[in-house]
DNA sequence: GGGGGCTATGGGGGG
DNA sequence: CATAGCCCCC
């Protein structure tokens, strides 16, 4: 067994050993959390609990799966048996056994934010209001935030602030609107992501037959990771399973309120401020030591961090040594940024021989993503894209998908609408909308008016033929398995045939998306999984939907590729590299036009910030662009003010740098800004190489036949000698002195490189 | 009812 | 720039 506390510092010890009664760990980026939650997990094992009764909330699935793995080099097989996962799929797995007592049938559909705005401009349409004025973004997130804070339809209706809120922002309706919109989803039998958590916790805040004591019971120990990014709801959640009389309370909270990135989606870290005082004897533990990167990095940190005013005090502080500094590279387009970028890339790569997968590029809009791919693709380097739209996403996997939650729940509305004439089977708009506008008047679902809906024979007859396809499908769902189920459901509806008859590059994708699906409900099939309690886990399609519905990005098969990381920054949270480029640092773009007007937005973009550039463990670049093309148009952008955050002595520029318009707030002082120019000037001697080559005239040599004592040409260091070629092959390693150039002695990879030979 | 082409509009982060 | 929604014609 793993001596796992003899890995850790004495206060990770702490935090592990402190098993019993509530704990908060405030930990600092690249502090050991994950270290210190898998062991605190293992620990409580040996001390004799059962693993199910361990209850571990996260962030991603991801992390759940990650930690587990790492719990079980301690306690074996064991750690499969413990509850571990994201709020939403715990939630949603105890709400398919308890479906009933919040009225939902247990294999209720899960509305993404697709079906949801579908729905709510539905709800919209239906009641007359201009869908313009009535934006369907805001009236979501407005049904969001209510949920989230625990206000139900009924409640806003009543709420005055919300009211008042409401009626300056000139949609008055809304309150109607949600009060509609819960009574849609619950006729459809369909669940949003928020109400994942609001259902649960209304089920154990009314607690019919005692279904709560059941879970408190159960959920023996209780762990809670990135606690700064929870809600209100989750946190409320979270007590009524943890608070009871006589409860031990043995609840631990990890999370650093410099890292809350989701206040857009309702978290607030009033969480953190609020569980120091709901729970009495509590005991916080700080974890400040750094162990992932090196000092320039983690001070420019610390000193990003203090132009925040509230915050738990604390400061991070690394023994790795000061390391590189950190390089600032401007670009005049965004463009050029995305080549140089590539260039570093593959600069640090021969240079540091760093392997694709410990370099990542991290944007604030997923948008930015495409300059990379291209300049990463002219360098032949592979690389993967985060975020975006996911693979479940598109909109053929959608249609299948409907197919099948319209098998398992023919009240969905969503899945219905998406494809009563998908493939065409001559259901127009107009039948569609009678038939929506009759339901609502008779308050049935779709599929149940089918049936006397007064529409022309045409459309009628469609509409019970699908109706009699979806019933046969049913049937077949009792004897057939998921996997059998749905391929049959791919010919039968005809969406093979659709898709086959469109030969175009983009529809043989398509097809290939098909059966890519399949072959993940294939592998659901068979693979045999066990509840926590040691049942044989249940592989019905109903499983299965709600199983994708809630995975994300970050789920993906681990890279086996070795690419390159390109993500948002939202979602490298928890992540680590070695090298890592924050690019698009720009006023407007990082922080975001959308939060800057407020405190409290730029507060929020700035723990962003924070997160970003602690992300990166030795090398660190920040880049922006001068101007850069948007929305279909070209934009001048100053640089971010977060730049000027770090002071000049841990950052280097790279490449030419030109003199800096300065960044957006005027009132940032003399020190900084200046400091930052000074130090492009400084460094537009030091670190351009003096020799450019003309590429016309360049012709890279094979690498195999670089040899010491070799006088080579390289394309930006100019003439140099080879001193010496150390390893084999693939990896062969060439020591060469470039004259003329600072820092002349240069290591390179000469796989990457391309030398050409003079003599 | 279906399809094509045009115009208007939004524009972020994600479970 | 991308996409949704609209209008028009078959």
């Amino acid at each position: 067994m793993v001596n796992y506390l003899s890995e850790l510092n004495e206060i990770q010890k702490k935090a592990v050993t402190t098993t019993e009664g509530p704990v908060l760990v405030v930990a600092g980026p690249g502090s050991g959390k994950t270290r210190v939650l898998t062991y605190r997990i293992a620990h409580i094992i040996n001390q004799g609990a059962a693993p199910w009764e361990v209850l571990t909330l996260t962030f991603t699935n991801k992390a759940a799966k990650e930690m587990k793995e790492r719990i079980s080099l301690v306690v074996g097989d064991r750690a499969n048996s413990l509850w571990a996962g994201t709020f939403h799929s715990v939630f949603s797995r105890i709400l398919r056994v308890e479906a009933d007592k919040v009225g939902y049938p247990s294999s209720f559909t899960i509305y993404d934010s697709d079906d949801t705005k579908s729905l709510l401009n539905s709800i919209i349409k239906g009641k007359g209001l201009d869908p313009k004025v009535y934006n369907v973004n805001t009236v979501r997130s407005r049904i969001s935030s209510a949920k989230s804070n625990i206000i139900s339809a009924t409640a806003y209706a009543n709420d005055q602030d919300k009211l008042m809120e409401d009626r300056m922002a000139k949609i008055p309706e809304v309150a109607d609107i949600y009060k509609q919109y819960v009574a849609r989803c619950k006729k459809a039998g369909a669940m949003d992501f928020d109400d994942l958590l609001y259902q649960l916790f209304l089920l154990l805040d009314r607690n019919p037959d005692n279904v709560r004591e059941k879970y408190q019971q159960k959920f023996k120990y209780v762990l809670v990771d990135e606690f700064q990014d929870t809600n209100s709801l989750q946190y409320a959640i979270l007590k009524l399973l943890v608070c009871y009389p006589g409860s031990p309370n043995n609840v631990c909270v990890v999370g650093d309120d410099a890292q809350s990135i989701y206040a857009f989606r309702g978290a607030t870290i009033k969480n953190i401020l609020d569980f120091q005082n709901d729970f009495k004897n509590l005991q916080t533990f700080k974890l400040e030591q750094n162990y992932r990167s090196t000092e320039h990095i983690v001070q420019a940190a610390n000193e990003v961090i203090t132009h925040n005013q509230k915050q738990i005090q604390k400061k991070i502080w690394s023994d790795k040594g000061s390391g590189q500094k950190i390089q600032v590279v401007q670009a005049m387009t965004d463009s050029e940024e995305g080549r140089r970028i590539a260039g570093m890339i593959v600069e640090q790569k021969t240079r540091y021989h760093l392997k694709n997968n410990e370099i990542a590029v991290l944007y604030r809009t997923n948008a930015q993503s495409r300059v990379f791919e291209e300049y990463l693709r002219r360098q032949n380097i592979l690389y993967r894209v985060y975020g975006g739209l996911s693979f479940y996403q598109r909109k053929e996997i959608k249609d299948l998908i409907a197919y099948l939650r319209l098998i398992v729940n023919p009240m969905d509305e969503e899945a219905f609408k998406r494809v009563i004439n998908y493939p065409k089977r001559g259901i127009g708009k107009t039948s569609t909308e009678k038939l929506t506008a009759l339901a609502s008047q008779l308050d049935k679902s779709l599929w149940e008016t089918v049936d006397v809906a007064p529409l022309p024979n045409k459309a009628r007859n469609s509409m019970l033929d699908f109706k009699k396809m979806i019933k046969h499908f049913q049937t077949k769902s009792t004897k057939d398995n998921a996997y059998e189920l749905a391929s049959l459901v791919a010919r039968q509806s005809g969406i093979i045939d659709q898709l086959k008859g469109d030969t175009t590059v983009e529809g043989m994708g398509r097809l290939d998306n098909i059966n890519a699906l399949l072959d993940g409900i294939s592998e659901f099939v068979e693979t045999d999984t066990l509840t926590p309690e040691g049942q044989p886990e249940d592989k019905s399609l109903a499983t299965y939907l709600q199983s994708i519905s809630l995975l994300t990005d970050q789920d993906k098969e681990e890279d086996v590729n070795n690419s390159v990381t390109l993500m948002s920054v939202h979602s490298a949270k928890g992540l680590e590299f070695k090298s890592v480029f924050v690019v698009g640092l720009e006023e407007k773009l990082f922080p975001s036009f959308m939060s800057m007007d407020s405190q409290e937005g730029l507060d929020e973009e700035r723990r962003l910030f924070y997160v970003a550039i602690t992300r990166a463990e030795q090398f660190l670049t920040l880049s922006f662009a001068r101007s850069r093309y948007r929305y279909g148009k070209t934009q001048d952008n100053r640089m971010s003010r977060f730049l000027m955050e770090i002071s000049p002595n841990h950052l280097e520029s790279a490449g030419s740098l030109h003199r800096t318009k300065g960044g957006g707030n005027q009132g940032s002082g003399g020190r900084v800004s200046s400091g930052v120019k000074g130090n492009f000037a400084r460094n537009r001697r030091s670190s351009k190489p003096s020799v450019v080559i003309d590429p016309k005239n360049f012709h890279p040599s094979p690498s195999e036949s670089i040899q010491t004592g070799m006088k080579v040409l390289h394309m930006r260091f100019g003439e140099g000698k080879v001193l010496s070629v150390d390893g084999a092959e693939a990896s062969r390693i060439a020591t060469i002195f470039f004259k003329g150039i600072d820092n002349p002695q240069k290591k390179i990879m000469l796989k990457f490189a391309k030398l050409q030979i003079v003599t």
